[in-house]
RNA sequence: GCCGGUAUGGCGGAAUAGGCAGACGCAAGGGACUUAAAAUCCCUCGGAGUAAAAUCCGUACCGGUUCAAGUCCGGUUACCGGCACCA
């Protein structure tokens, strides 16, 4: 028969559809393995390939996990609330339930004909009111907590669009979709806070298995530094306080510099002499947005406080206070101590204003020409006591020093910021919180939950960019769940990162209604053990659902402080031409076309093959005939089968070789190395003519994690074992098998390679040495001349050294 | 600017912990089979050099350590990703 995997493939998925093979058991004395990917946002355009790369990835660890007899839990579902399916909604007069069922059905489709082993028994949607009903729940129990407040925010608003815009839609300080200018708008916001977990966030990536990649980059997202507080007086006897990284640096601070919104000024503007220049400033800081605010400025600007100095603490010395919008009111204390001398923004300013500049740490160039900002070498100067002391020194001696006066304490701060967390569109979970003129904001009893997303006649925001919930009176209006009388609710909604910080848990026990998941469910499967996903969700999706996961952890809700014990990433596919595939490029490939035209089992091969898991490769429409032709090599061995049930004693050390490749290289993520072994291995299959019965059953179960349906096919064919292949056993290897008795090794003289001779592989130095020695070539090479030394790698290498 | 990643044949990539650079696959060229093509099978395949060998050069670039460097150390460049005045 010539393979056809058109014949094959859908045949399969059914039989393994009906018997159920992918289900986790609930109630299961094996041990469990919870391997995850993330789940999808159903986009109208269907999977690309880059999708499969890391669903196959674990499709292939979840296979093997359940040959080695585990109960694995390897789930699917969608992340489907979202922007781009309500735009879509709001352009084609459509529900965006509509659409989202009809994306969710597309996806389906597509995953099923890539023969995934996923529990489609446990599959989730987070627009589910059945889902969304815990969403909100965690956020009830983050409000009771204190972790969700709500504050006065900077927001992205369109001019034009009359709309509030997220970060993503903002492109180059406009518009997305029309072009025109965005500003900042100050709107009231739901916030989580999240900075309240910054150290544990930063301190358990101890307890887990992540790439230091990933936890570098958390580490500098949440942004830890170490420095203290000082206060500063101000000629009017108010307090100024600085938060700095370089205490040791005080007595080079020459000026002072707040933030435009920084309250001093309001308090103090009938001492300010010039306020309708601060005035001036500070509107046009307003004004600018986020991108002109960071982006354009490279020329620092700023405005003097007429009428009021500040003295700094430790030597009595008057300064001039400044406001600059290189100041940001977000960080510290939006006031900052102005150290030109060794501080580049600082030494900047101060140029342009002709400010002084003081050397107080010896060591570098001409602090008059550029800041000399290297705090590991220097030494202390012009600081009084600090005098003589190293940096390090100098910041523990100062922060006594100010502790002492009650002028300034250690401080830690972290770049991190809470979570802005209301959205106002309509495609989200809504926020479960009612306000009542009485009783203030009221959460609502968990007892309503879920608060179902009512229908509305348009998606379209509101034009004083409230949510379109806001339109539906008779929704918004209600009663206090507190004291009865009139309220009105919430009509933000949450961001599309709620629904995914805590989805893997509810996969544990996904029809539960009285509980996120039961107690038992979580204990039993939870943590995560293996969880892959890309590089791009590391500082939003990873450290949300982390932080989320922490705090159902103090509440006692999960039992473990860390959701996934191993996180994995996968490098992207590209298209052919080596540039990032986008529908915009043209340079999209379709899963669809390739499983059509060379079936799921090739396509899930080239995804492993195409390169190293971890980086990104270009897509490959001739690579992809090789992974083809194996499928086929493979296929064909039935044609000669033998009946021995045993290996060939010349085949076996080849046979031990690759089960061990391939069980290692699946646990590093070198699945291209392994699909190469068994390349190998067919290799000199083919090359001995004929394959024994026994071989074949332990060469289909290495492929199976791969190409599953060629794998049931030939050992349903070849009656390999009862049942299916993906409900059989993962072979197992001899270690003392996988070693030659006899082995190559390479002689060099003066480090070049001269001659190869062939030697027992337990051969000790003297023995390896006169074979060598015993080689006409190397003979002649060494002759007459002095040995000077001699080196042996064991089973490796020989190299004389002559002169 | 800062942080992280990457750099190996025509291409994707391999090389445990410093020990034969180029596994495996693709493409290309030659041959077998065929009326022919496809498929399949066999051979060649980093560069220079040679009749063939020998030999020399070669893992982005410059330098170092070592008997031995793609791998370690110091410096440089290019590309990709993230952050962007974080005091």
């Amino acid at each position: 028969m010539k393979y056809d995997h058109k014949q094959i493939e859908p045949v399969w998925q059914k039989k393994w559809e009906e018997a159920g093979i992918f289900h986790a058991e609930s109630n299961s004395a094996k041990p469990k393995y919870y391997a995850l990917i993330e789940f999808p946002y159903p986009s109208g355009q269907g999977l690309h390939v880059g999708h499969p790369r890391s669903y196959t990835a674990l499709d292939i660890v979840a296979r093997k996990r359940r040959l080695q007899g585990y109960n694995v839990l390897y789930p699917i579902g969608w992340d489907a609330f979202g922007l781009p399916t309500e735009n879509f909604a709001i352009k084609n007069h459509v529900h965006p339930r509509e659409v989202t069922n009809k994306n969710v059905a597309g996806f389906k489709r597509q995953l099923k004909s890539l023969g995934i082993s996923f529990d489609w028994s446990r599959e989730i949607n987070t627009t589910d009111p059945k889902y969304y009903k815990w969403t909100q729940w965690i956020f009830l129990q983050l409000f009771k907590h204190g972790l969700a407040y709500k504050k006065e925010m900077a927001v992205n608003w369109c001019t034009s669009c009359k709309c509030v815009l997220a970060n993503e839609e903002v492109v180059n300080g406009v518009c997305e979709r029309c072009g025109s200018e965005v500003i900042r708008k100050v709107q009231s916001q739901w916030m989580l806070k999240i900075t309240d977990y910054a150290e544990r966030l930063i301190k358990d990536l101890d307890l887990v298995d992540y790439p230091e990649r990933v936890k570098t980059q958390q580490k500098n997202w949440i942004g830890r530094s170490t420095g203290a507080e000082v206060d500063f007086t101000t000629t009017t006897g108010d307090t100024l306080t600085v938060y700095t990284t370089r205490p040791d640096t005080l007595f080079g601070a020459t000026y002072m510099v707040v933030s435009p919104e920084h309250p001093i000024i309001d308090k103090l503007s009938s001492v300010i002499k010039n306020m309708d220049e601060i005035r001036l400033y500070r509107e046009a800081a307003s004004r600018k947005s986020d991108f002109e605010r960071t982006e354009v400025v490279k020329e620092k600007t700023g405005v003097r406080l007429d009428g009021i100095e500040a003295v700094n603490p430790v030597n009595g010395k008057q300064i001039p206070i400044f406001i600059s919008d290189y100041v940001l009111m977000s960080y510290g204390t939006g006031a900052i101590m102005a150290v030109p001398a060794h501080d580049t923004r600082d030494w900047d300013f101060a140029k342009k204003f002709g400010l002084p500049i003081i050397e107080v740490v010896k060591g570098g160039e001409d602090v008059q020409k550029a800041a000399f900002t290297d705090c590991a070498t220097g030494v202390l100067v012009n600081s009084d006591y600090l005098d003589g002391l190293s940096v390090e020194e100098a910041k523990r001696k100062i922060t006594e020093k100010l502790t002492e006066m009650g002028k300034g304490r250690a401080k830690v701060n972290y770049k991190l910021r809470d979570w802005v967390f209301s959205r106002q569109r309509y495609w989200g979970e809504p926020i479960p919180i009612v306000y009542c003129p009485c009783c203030g904001t009221v959460p609502l009893p968990e007892s309503e939950l879920p608060l179902e997303l009512p229908d509305v006649e348009s998606y379209e925001p509101t034009d004083n960019g409230k949510s379109p919930l806001a339109k539906i009176t008779d929704w918004v209006n209600t009663k206090c769940p507190k004291c009865g009388a009139d309220a009105v609710r919430e009509t933000d909604t949450m961001p599309q990162w709620a629904g995914s910080s805590w989805y893997f848990l509810r996969y544990t026990d996904p029809h539960n209604d009285e509980a996120l998941a039961s107690r038992e469910a979580l204990d039993y499967w939870t943590p995560v053990d293996w969880y892959n996903g890309g590089m791009e969700h590391t500082t939003l999706h990873l450290l949300y659902s982390r932080f989320w996961h922490k705090f159902l952890y103090d509440i006692k809700v999960v039992p473990t402080p860390e959701p996934y014990a191993k996180r994995t990433s996968h490098g992207m596919i590209l298209g052919e031409n080596g540039e990032k595939m986008s529908k915009s490029r043209g340079n999209v490939v379709n899963p669809d076309e390739i499983v059509n035209e060379y079936g799921a089992d090739t396509m899930r091969l080239f995804e492993m093959f195409i390169g190293d898991f971890e980086n990104s490769a270009p897509w490959s429409s001739n690579s992809i005939k090789g992974c083809r032709r194996f499928t086929e090599r493979f296929y064909n061995l039935e044609s000669i089968m033998t009946d021995e049930e045993f290996i060939r004693p010349e085949l076996e050390n080849k046979f031990h070789k690759t089960i061990k490749k391939v069980s290692e290289d699946i646990e590093t993520l070198k699945f291209n190395t392994a699909i190469a072994a068994l390349m190998t291995l067919i290799n000199d299959i083919y090359a001995s003519g004929s394959i024994t019965k026994g071989e074949l059953k332990i060469f289909t179960t290495l492929v199976s994690p791969f190409a599953p349906h060629v794998a049931e096919q030939v050992w349903s064919d070849k009656k390999l074992g009862d049942g299916f292949v993906s409900k059989s056993e993962w072979p197992s290897y001899d270690e003392s098998k996988c070693v030659d008795e006899q082995t190559e090794i390479v002689v060099q003289v003066n480090g070049k390679v001269k001659e190869k001779i062939n030697v027992p592989v337990d051969i000790d130095k003297d023995g390896a040495m006169s074979l060598a020695k015993g080689s006409e070539k190397i003979k002649s090479l060494i002759d007459g001349k002095n040995i000077v030394k001699e080196i042996y790698v064991p089973g490796k290498l020989i190299n004389i050294v002559a002169k």
